[in-house]
Parts: C-alpha cells; structure tokens; sequence
RNA sequence: GCGCAGGUGUUGAAACUGGUAGACAAGCAUCCUUGAGGUGGAUGUGCCCUUACGGGUGUGGAGGUUCAAGUCCUCUCCUGCGCACCA
C-alpha cells in the first residue's frame, strides 16, 4: 500500500528541485526544435493573487507544458506591469512610497506565483517600472516623436476629478473612470498624443488575416469604427460653404434643413450676420456647460437656427430644379463636433434622430427612400407605375375586384404614369379615375416593387416600377369613376377590408401586382435603404446605386470617418514612465537624447495628486534638466499611461538584458509573432489595440518585421464567487486561493480551474466549493491506482489507453481543458474496475495528466516509476491508430427513426449482417414484424435506420 | 437601434463532418462503511405513464429540409457583451 497522498509535502519538493535543475529555462535557440511562445497578460502587482490570476496564468500554463512535451522549445514567461495609479493610492493610504509599495508587493507576489507550479522562466522577468525597462520604453517615445507618431496638441481631455489625470478615451467607460468609477470631464487641454489613426484602416483591415474569434475581431472594428460615406459641400447665403458628410447621399434630395455642431468654427463667423445673435450665443453656452454625459443622455434634442443664413442644396441646383432649393441652417448638440465634419445634411423622412428634431420645430419632413421588394431588372426599358393604399374614416383599405380571363382577381386601385407627369400626379389622377374620389392627402411612399411588364403589344425587355403610396381620405366626397370602356369591363366591384383582410385577399389573388402589394402592406414603413423617389432623375434607383452617382453629380467625393481619436498619453500622476521631453527658453519641445535614457523618474516628489503633474514639484529634476541641456531649459512633468508600457513587454521577455536595444533583430525572429496570447476581455479595445498600433508603428520605423504581434488570441472568462455573483469583498464572496491550495493543493486547484469549462467560452463560471473536492477525490484515486501496476504487459486497457491519448491530445490543442480532464477521469475509472495496469500504461497515464497537475504526476514518475529524469522533459505519448479500433461495436437500431435498440456487432460489419442481428432483437422485431421493410439507412459502425410501410 | 456571442438536467457542462442527447463531475436520494463536523464505498437520478418489461416525451419557441436535427434553413423570444444623438 502506497503512502498518503500529501500535496504539502510534494508540491514544495518539487517547486525547488524544478528550480535547482533549471527545469524551465528556456533559450532562445535549441537546435533540432521550434520555437513556441506562449504569452499570458503580465499582472499588476497589487499585492496578492486572487482566483483569477490563478485561472488566468496555472491553465495556460498546462497549454505551454504540453507545447514543450510535443518537442517544442516552449517559452512561457511572466513580469509586473508596475507603474500605475494603485500605487500611489495604496502609498497615500499607508503613507508609504509608491515604489516601496509596488517592489514589496512583487517580491511577495513572485512567491504566491511560485506556489502554482508554473513553468514560468524567471530569467526573462520584465518590470515595467525599473530603469532598464522603461529606458526602452523612453527610447521608442522618442523614436515616435522623430517620426511625427508622437505630438503634443491643445485637445478636449477626459479629465477625471478623483484620480486627477487625463484618461484616454478607452479608459472612460459609459462617460466614468475606469478605475475608480467617477463621471468624467471635459477639459481642453494640451497632452502628448500617439497618432494610433494613422493606422486606423490596417488596424481594421489586419483583423481578417487574424486568427482570433470574431467577438474580438468585431469588438475592434466597431471601436475604430470606419464608415464610409461622402463629403459634400453646401453653399451657404452668407457666401460660405460648409461641407457636410454623410453615408448617405442617396438621400440628399430628402434634405430639408443643414445643422451644425455648435462648436463649428463656421459659426463664429457667421455669428454677426445672424439675425438672433443672441438666442445662438445663448445656446452656445449652455451646450459648454453640458457634460458629455448630459450630452449623450439628452432626452429631448434642442437646438437654434441661424436665421437669415440660408444653405442651398447642390442636388436641386445642379439638377435644374428650382422648387425647396432653400434650406434653412441649424445648430444643434446632436450634431458632434469631433465626427465627421461637424456638420450634417438633415433627411428628417430617413433619419430617426432629424425626423425627431424636425418635428419638434416644425421643420418639413420629405420622403426620397422608399422600401424595395424583389429582385431587381437589371437592363429593362423602365415605365412607372402608382397604386395606394386607400383608407377611409374607419381606416377600412379600398380593395378593388377584377375580373379578368384568369378569372376575380384583386388589387389596389392605380396605372401606370403617363409622359410629363411625375409620380404624385398620377397617383392623384390614377385614383379619382378609378375610384372616384378626389379630397385625399397623400401620406407617405410605402415602398416600390419591379416585374417584367413584357407582351406584344408593349413589347419587350419591359419592366414596371410601381410605387404604393398610403392615401388617407379626407372626405367621402366622390365624383363616380372615369373609365375607358376597357377597363369598366374590369373592374367590378369596390371593397372595404381592414387592413389584415385587405393583405390576405390580395396574397391570394392569381396576379402578381395584388401579391406584391400585400407584401409591401405588410413591411412596416421602413427608413433604410430602398428605392429612390422624388429624386428628380435619380427615381428607381437604388438607395446603393444612388450613393456614388449622386456624390459624383454634386462634385462630393467619397471618404471615410473614424470614430477612433489618437491617443492621448500623458498623465498628471507620479508613479509612471516620466515622458522624455525638455523644453528650451522658448518653451520648443525636444526628445532627451538616448544618451540620457533613461530619463529618471525623480524621487524627490510629494506625490499627493491635486491636478497638476507631482514632478513639477521636483527640485532635482529641474536641476537634472539645467545642468545637462542649459539655463532655462525645463522638463516635462507629465508621464505616460501604463498603457505604453505594456505595448511592447512581449518583445523585452526575448532579449530582457539588452543594454544596447529593447530587442535584439535576431531575438524577435525567435519568437515573434506570438502563437497565442491569453488574456482578459477587458483588455479587446486597450491593451490589445494598443499594442496592435505599437507593433505597426515600430514596424513603420523599421524597428520590427512583423505586422501584428498575435496570430492567435484567446480571451479566458470570469470566475465568479460560490453566489454566482462577481467576487467583492463587499459581498464577501471572494476566495483566497492560498487558503485553498493549502488545504487541497495547486494541483487540485489548477485542475479545478480548467475542468470548469472550455478555457475561451464567453460564460462565466462560479467557483464550486464541492467542484474543488471532485477534483482532489480525482487525483487521490489516481495516486491510488498506483497500487495496480502489475510487472506483466497486460494489454486489456490499450484500447481506451490509446483514445484517451487521441482525445487529451485533441482537446487540449482546441483548449478544452474540461474534456481532456474528463477522458483521463474515464480512464482511472476503468483502471479501478480492471483493477490492474501495466507499468507502461501508467507512465503514459502520467505524462497525459503532467501538464495539468505537475506536482503530482512528478512525484510518481519520479518517486512511484523510479524514472530520474522529469516527467516534463518527457515526449508527449503518441496514439497508435491500429490499437484505438474497437473489436467490437454497438450499433443503434433504429425503426422509422425512432431508435429502439442496441446491437453488438464486430468492428465494421457489413449491412447484411447488422440486419439479420437487429431482426432477431425483439425489441426491434416487435416494430417490424408483419410489416414491409421498404428501406435500409445503414452507416457502418454507427447506426442503422429501418424503415417500413 | 446596429453588431457579436450564447440559450441543452437541480448545477458546471458533454455530443468531431447531421446518426444511441445529457459523457465527466457536482448535487440529491437510498444503502453500506468510518476515528462525526468540507476529501471512504455501492446503487439510482431529464420529465411523464408503468410493480417490472417497456412506452411516450424532451436541447428557449414556431415552422421547414432529411430515413434521421441540439447540430442545417426561415421566422421569433430571451440573456450576456461591444458600439451608439457616429450623420
């Protein structure tokens, strides 16, 4: 009988023999293998490592241990992302020093991380905060500012009023801090900036080369946001012009009124030509007052008109119309300053956000777009047509029946557009010859539909574009129909339907026209893209067709906006990387040259925040400053987001003690791209964004080959507390994983993590106490087993041995960690009923479990196997093909798809055979006796379908 | 509103190209064991009917394709995430 199992014991034994042997170094080269690099998010160091650092760092470690068993040379490294603002509120609260703070908690942490029994090369540790790192960090700053990357511009900032810094516009979430939670403010100020929208189209079109999920890859997009649409100029009555963009020109001949950002330097200008200059300037105030927040959570939209300007709409200039070609000019806060032009074209009739502020101002609302049904003709000669919808006082539809060779048929009163007439005109003409009736209002276009109208005497390639139009009667008035002889023998009778009963007769009338009609009824009124109408030549073509051609008649051009602002790098705090700028007499900024680097963060510096950056505060840094570059001269006293300084970590862990580079050519050819990079989502449109734009900006200035630092990206979920609720101490819900892995060990507690669910699913999973417990009877059973190992090579557990390897192997390269876990669970079951293992087979068992629970699979291999080498050196098994083929199988049998038994038949049996077994089954016999089998579905190994009368 | 993921027992979840739905765990129930108080073992466990044999039903809902649908198609409801007065 074998000792107990003591994961105390065994875990610490081996966590320093792995250390004493150098088990986890890992070059950069080793002959005769690839390279394979695993990338985990580098932590924070707070101060102590909670569950989903465990979860984020022991699972990928399991995918980086088996990489190494499959032959490759397999880096996994680990550092601390140092600076940050907890620092320096953890410093204020304990009256400490921020860097005190931050190098206390690593030192405690690394240990923590050592208690996982990650394969984590130490050699290769990165910290952000120390000089020698943020050298390099300095150094591609400057490297930046040399080729115009790097700016310092006067810009609206969020400003946060807790932490007292600038945030990028990716640190505000919903309008608060990210960090601490507080509403965010708008301040102008000026800030060092990363011109990361210079790569704005290869940041969004790199994605599609990307093997991430598209969740990410969409997430990315919809944050840089590219939109592609036209720019097209209005002339303004104050002799102005003012350009306005929009994606959807289609729509242009639907414009009835112009709006400006009130923060649109135009009007200023335009200012003392207004009539109500002091209503605008009243306006323009209180939209300064108005947070962003306010801006954005506006209930009501408001907004002034300039009056006495007027814009004039190019389309109806240049189409030669001469009716409605006056606009008026608004400004409104709708309307952005910081998108597009600042200025846009309003179409109140497709457009929700105009259509709601023309009504609330009484500004005329014109339809150009109305809704589309059927394929398109492409190449036909074109004829217009009309109907409507007719509706009374009781809002019963006019319904007119035929009749007609092909017998009643029905449909909505209407004809075709006669020369010289537009389309309103015939629909007015149309319906007081068919009907009568002529005090009506037309109400809206409801949308149009193509056919082919060809016959002999029309001739052929014909098509008809017939437009429906709701109509509201006004009155009852009725001056009795006007028809031609032909048609009076047609129509026959008038019918009143409510509007369900109106589409149902129509769909089932034997003519096309009646069934689009009904089609169309049903659609509700639709604003997108359609079918152009009162759109002078433009009419019938589609809203897609339109956008160019329109563009181009107005002498627009087509451009594309982002929503994606440069990033605004500079920080009013302490505790980060000091931007490496001095500023001459004349206030002109200059890098600090590479000699200098690295530009010391001073520690001479009250750090308590109140607005203005701490190391102004800072006697030798002014010194410092003077004495190198001269009197007069002065630093810069902001320093960066921690966002740059984990823009480029991954390249430092391939060449960590470089003193002449950040990373050496040869270094980054190792290892660069990434293979896989785990992490958090929170990070899909920072960290990870970021980085994306610092690899293609070094990669501009020729400081890298590659053009995307991660071919693959895997971001993990959350781990909840046992209430399914996010663990806070407030709820007091959080598991302290030292406790935990004291009581049932790292093993226990790495397996626990990734036997959860698939490693990447987008679910969340709360942490289960007795799930824990599961896992550790599991390896306790394991352990046990070794008591089976017999000295003869028994082979009855071969079959499974070889699938389980075919399935661990399998799912741990797809990371599914659970199923990989629950095959070897499968196995030790059926070891447990065997009762008996050959030596062989339990050493590949164990290199099977290694990666997920090392300790313990070494203590066996090494101290149960008596092997001296470790188990993680070890050659990941191989799965012999021939051994996984069962001898023999059940088959499903199925009569008429129902499934009614099972049969056990040799592997690969023939179809004949698996019949004649399955007949004599009664659970099948009792279906098919006295009937005729008229069909046999039979797929070998798996199922057989018989089918009767 | 737009986009993306997802919806399967009491719970975490399985089910590769359509082919025995619910593997593996956890929970629960009954029993056995034990030095009781988070780590022993056996059996059972989707739901309904049946003493059993067995039958019916079942993957958010409604249709469809197919010998066969959790899986494919159409529509629809719900949840989570991203974006959003973005023109």
């Amino acid at each position: 009988m074998m000792k107990k199992y003591d994961h105390k014991d065994i875990e610490k034994k081996w966590q320093d023999r792995w250390e004493e042997e150098g088990l986890y170094k890992t070059p950069n080269k080793v002959p005769g293998k690839d390279n394979y690099y695993t990338l985990v998010e580098f932590s924070y160091p707070s101060g102590n490592l909670h569950v989903g650092h465990w979860y984020a760092f022991s699972v990928p470690d399991m995918f980086a241990r088996y990489k190494r068993m499959r032959g490759y040379n397999s880096l996994y490294p680990m550092g601390f992302d140092s600076f940050g603002l907890p620092a320096e509120r953890a410093a204020i609260l304990h009256g400490k020093n921020p860097k005190d703070w931050t190098y206390k908690n690593m030192e405690y942490m690394q240990n923590q991380l050592r208690s996982m029994g990650a394969s984590f090369d130490w050699d290769r540790r990165v910290i952000t905060s120390d000089p020698e790192y943020y050298r390099w960090t300095q150094w591609m700053f400057n490297q930046f500012y040399k080729n115009d990357l790097a700016y310092k511009a006067n810009t609206k900032v969020n400003w946060c009023p807790t932490d007292k810094t600038i945030l990028a516009n990716e640190q505000v979430i919903d309008g608060k801090c990210d960090r601490c939670g507080t509403e965010v403010e708008q301040k102008d100020q000026e800030q060092w900036m990363l011109k990361i929208t210079e790569f704005a189209d290869a940041l969004t079109d790199d994605l599609d080369g990307l093997d991430w999920n598209d969740a990410i890859k969409e997430a990315q997009r919809s944050w840089i946001g590219r939109s592609e649409g036209s720019e097209i100029s209005f002339k303004l009555s104050s002799g102005d012009s003012v350009d306005v963009f929009t994606t959807r020109a289609d729509t242009l001949f639907g414009v009835t009124y112009v709006v400006l950002a009130p923060e649109h330097p135009l009007v200023n200008k335009l200012l003392d030509q207004v009539e109500n200059k002091q209503e605008v300037e009243k306006y323009i105030e209180e939209t300064k007052k108005k947070s962003e927040l306010d801006r954005q959570q506006a209930k009501e939209k408001t907004g002034v008109e300039l009056k006495g300007i007027t814009a004039t709409n190019p389309a109806y200039r240049q189409a030669g119309l001469q009716n409605d070609e006056e606009v008026p000019v608004w400004i409104a806060d709708y309307v952005l300053a910081g998108y597009g032009t600042g200025a846009v074209m309003a179409v109140p009739a497709h457009d929700e956000r105009d259509f709601e502020f023309a009504n609330k101002y009484g500004l005329p609302i014109k339809q150009v777009i109305a809704l589309q049904i059927g394929e398109r003709i492409i190449n036909a000669k074109e004829r217009l047509g009309v109907s409507a919808i007719i509706r009374n006082s009781q809002g019963k539809i006019l319904v007119q029946q035929n009749e007609h060779q092909r017998g009643i048929l029905h449909s909505l009163p209407g004809g075709g557009v006669e020369e010289g007439e537009n389309v309103e005109e015939a629909l007015i003409r149309e319906i007081k010859e068919e009907t009568g009736y002529t005090d009506l209002e037309i109400v809206f276009c409801k949308g149009a539909y193509e056919y082919n109208f060809n016959s002999p005497e029309r001739g052929y390639d014909r098509k008809l574009t017939e437009f429906l139009y709701e109509v509201k009667l006004i009155s009852d008035k009725n001056e009795g129909r006007h028809l031609t002889d032909k048609e009076k023998s047609i129509i026959k009778d008038d019918l009143w339907l409510d509007h369900n009963e109106a589409i149902k007769i129509l769909k089932q009338s034997n003519n096309f026209c009646g069934y689009a009609e009904a089609i169309l009824m049903e659609r509700k009124n639709n604003y997108l893209d359609g079918i152009l109408v009162n759109s002078g030549k433009f009419d019938g073509l589609t809203s897609q067709e339109a956008r160019e051609k329109i563009t181009e008649f107005v002498g627009g051009k087509m451009v594309k906006t982002y929503r994606l602002r440069d990033w605004g790098i500079s920080r009013q705090r302490y505790w980060g990387c000091p931007i490496p700028i001095v500023y001459d007499p004349e206030g002109n900024a200059h890098a600090v040259p590479d000699e200098h680097l690295p530009w010391l963060l001073p520690e001479d510096v009250d750090h308590t925040p109140d607005g203005t950056a701490p190391l102004a505060r800072s006697k030798e840094l002014f010194e410092r400053t003077e004495k190198i570059f001269g009197k007069g001269w002065k630093p810069e006293v902001e320093t960066m987001d921690t966002f740059v300084d984990s823009s480029w970590y991954f390249y430092r862990y391939l060449d960590p003690k470089n003193e002449k580079e950040f990373c050496s050519t040869d270094s980054q050819k190792d290892f660069m791209p990434i293979d896989i990079y785990f992490g958090g989502a929170e990070h899909t449109t920072m960290h990870l964004l970021y980085s994306r734009f610092w690899v293609k900006a070094l990669r501009k200035i020729g400081l890298t080959d590659i053009n995307e630092p991660y071919t693959r990206r895997i971001n993990r979920s959350l781990i909840l507390g046992p209430d399914g609720n996010k663990m806070s101490k407030s709820k007091g819900n959080v598991i302290d994983p030292d406790e935990v892995v004291g009581f049932v060990g790292a093993d226990t507690v790495r397996m626990y993590l990734a036997f959860i669910g698939p490693y990447g699913a987008t679910s969340h999973y709360p942490w289960d106490p007795n799930g824990v417990v599961g896992i550790r009877r599991f390896i306790e059973r394991f352990w046990k087993t070794t008591d089976f190992i017999v000295e003869d090579d028994t082979k009855s557990l071969d079959t499974l041995l070889h699938k389980t390897i075919k399935k661990v192997t399998d799912d741990i390269e797809r990371y599914k960690f659970n199923t990989a876990i629950s095959a070897i669970m499968i196995f030790i079951n059926e070891v447990e009923k065997e009762k008996k293992i050959s030596k062989e087979q339990y050493s590949t068992m164990v290199k099977l479990l290694s990666p997920l629970a090392p300790h313990v699979s070494e203590e066996i291999w090494r101290e149960v196997l008596g092997n001296s080498k470790s188990v993680h050196l070890e050659d990941w098994p191989v799965y012999d093909e021939s051994l996984i083929k069962e001898e023999e199988v059940n088959i499903s049998v199925s009569v008429n798809g129902k499934s009614r038994s099972l049969v056990k038949v040799p592997f690969d049996s023939e179809e004949e055979f698996v019949l004649s077994v399955a007949k004599e089954d009664q659970n099948v016999s009792k279906w098919i006796d006295g009937k005729n089998i008229k069909k046999i579905i039979f797929v070998p190994n798996k199922i057989i379908n018989i089918i009767t009368d």
